[in-house]
DNA sequence: ATGAAAGCGCTAACAC
DNA sequence: GTGTTAGCGCTTTCAT
């Protein structure tokens, strides 16, 4: 089995350069001749070592993918739909997780960009300081970020601030005032991260609406445990418990409706959710969610991703232009569901 | 910045070779000029490149991770784990999301082992068939098997039989009858699988205690809107409604809850969730619960694959002995928490 | 302790 | 169209 390209050129009776040809696909070969090549490949099982190829070419065929979370819905769908848009374009994905928070987050910041084993790479939902950005921009590879902070490299990213002030506003309409909001913790909510901006839009809806005194923030991990333990201090006092919730993650909405089935209470009547796939969660619980089908955009952060690497290789070719070093900002659309089972504040316990 | 090894060597004013030697620490260096290649290597912002480097050695310092879910918590859990480890012992991850039904399992699964770019393997929950398993050890590289039934290799696995009867076990202790179990689909539920096995210690703790008749096997898929849908079903009709319900899979228990909840009944007085770390999702709903902490089978998982390549690596080496090459079967612990609010079938509605 | 040289397996110019 | 040759950047005998 296995063998290097010279055994298949010798079996085929070409030379190694012929039978790279053949089998790549790059460059002129005889249709008779790359046959006899491939019959040659299959029948000692021939399979290309990568590592040499890339070693020649400088092209790796490999995407990193960093992402800060590996344990929560919308991340898990994101990594699952670049990873297949990956391999269906022959690409390898490596990953790396960062979490927020993490003590080495420098050594794997570090250690991910001098790893010279890629070609491009995703970042799924990084908040990235200032000079991390730079250091993200400096490398030389092409960069799509999904969700995150970062700006000066490809983007995708949903209107959160929209977001917020949509789902406010829909709660207002239906005649709610005492509407909480459960969002990320203290460090989550500087004006440029998805917290951050949805809040904004939660306090600019409120405020329109004229209901800055009833504003009510409750920070939460974004987890089942921690939207839990946020709505069960939020609902605790029936005097001052809200009567609608706008959370900032699936997670924590639906720590919300077990919480308040744990302390006997009506689940409050509105609970939107940020978040999840076509086939939400979030809407099944006859909820009013939004939708952003996180899988589609790891695709698409694929596609982006790999026509600029296409765009490279061809601005390197002696005949074309300018390299056109555009970088391409999605604004992916969302969709408010609404699903809701009880939907007026009187309905309300 | 960057630049070659031989830059550096020029630059320190040495050969490539010492150069290599004083970076690696690979061969005798003196100390001396260690000292004045690295800063050579650091003057230059010189970072090696791994490619080049495995072309040479045939090491790639990348594991191969293989997935079947990227979007439930246990798989995310065990990958961040795995991540973690491999990270620290300075190895790359690719992963490969390998789903149980995809139409295109085989090019996945050849895609993924003619793919020399990693030294070994790792599964996470796979089941395969017998030509998978035997096309995975035909591999050379070893792997490590995470809760699959692949055996053969290295594997860490938990007694799920054991588990199912042990749950099953305490929900009769308590005093219940009508006891359902929730599982998989038909497919996953041949001997050998997770919820295969899981199912019979069910039935075998039925069977023991006389309540045969009794028995309730519902399938499902084990997302939270599949728990969901099996347990609208399970308890809507409130004659046959069981007192108790074992369920396989974290997202099934925390379905079965809210289902409970929107169709405005009262929880089955117990539940067994299966999986989940320390801090269990589940634990924290006061419900039954199975701890197994996935990360730290992700971690183990690293520690025996590149304990084993060190043994090869060592094997290989003109000295000693015999490659011994035994694999390892870890026979996982879990722990069963009984964190339960309402626990006699009485207190049940 | 260090250097020279060969080679990992492939691709890409450049000749023929 | 096909073969020859020269690397890609590193590691590793083998001399010295």
């Amino acid at each position: 089995m296995s063998g290097a390209i010279s055994d298949v050129a010798a079996l085929a009776g070409v030379s190694k350069a012929t039978a790279s040809r053949a089998l790549t696909g790059r460059g002129y070969v005889s249709a008779e001749t790359r046959e006899r090549v491939v019959q040659a490949a299959a029948t000692i099982g021939y399979v290309a070592s990568p590592i040499a190829a890339s070693l020649s070419t400088g092209r790796t065929l490999a995407i990193g993918v960093l992402t800060s979370f590996l344990n929560r819905w919308y991340f898990g769908e994101v990594l699952e739909g670049a990873e297949g848009a990956l391999r269906a374009r022959g690409y390898d994905l490596t990953l790396h997780h960062l979490p927020p928070d993490s003590p080495e987050r420098d050594r794997i910041f570090d250690s991910y960009l001098t790893n010279k084993r890629f070609d491009g790479m995703i970042s799924i939902g990084i908040e990235a300081s200032q000079d991390e950005i730079a250091r993200l921009l400096a490398n030389p590879r092409p960069l799509v970020s999904i969700g995150g902070n970062i700006r000066g490299a490809h983007s995708i990213n949903i209107d959160d601030q929209a977001l917020g002030r949509e789902a406010t506003e829909h709660l207002i309409t239906l005649g709610h005032t005492r509407i909480a909001h459960i969002t990320g913790h203290d460090a989550e909510l500087q004006t440029d991260t998805v917290h951050g901006r949805r809040l904004a839009g939660y306090l600019a809806a409120m405020e329109d609406a004229g209901l800055t005194s009833a504003v009510h923030v409750l920070p939460a991990v974004h987890s089942l445990p921690g939207g839990y333990e946020a709505a069960a201090q939020l609902l605790r006092d029936a005097r001052i418990r809200p009567t609608a919730v706008f959370a900032s993650t699936d997670e924590v909405a639906i720590g919300i409706i077990i919480a308040a089935r744990r302390l006997g209470i009506t689940v409050p009547a509105e609970l939107s959710v940020i978040g999840i796939d076509g086939h939400s969660y979030a809407e099944m619980f006859a909820l009013t969610t939004f939708e952003q089908e996180p899988r589609a955009q790891g695709r698409h952060a694929v596609e982006i991703l790999l026509q600029d690497l296409e765009d490279e290789r061809r601005a390197q070719a002696p005949d074309s232009g300018e390299p056109g070093s555009t970088v391409s900002e999605v604004r992916w659309p969302t969709r408010l569901v609404i699903r809701q089972t009880t939907t007026r504040p009187e309905s309300a316990e």
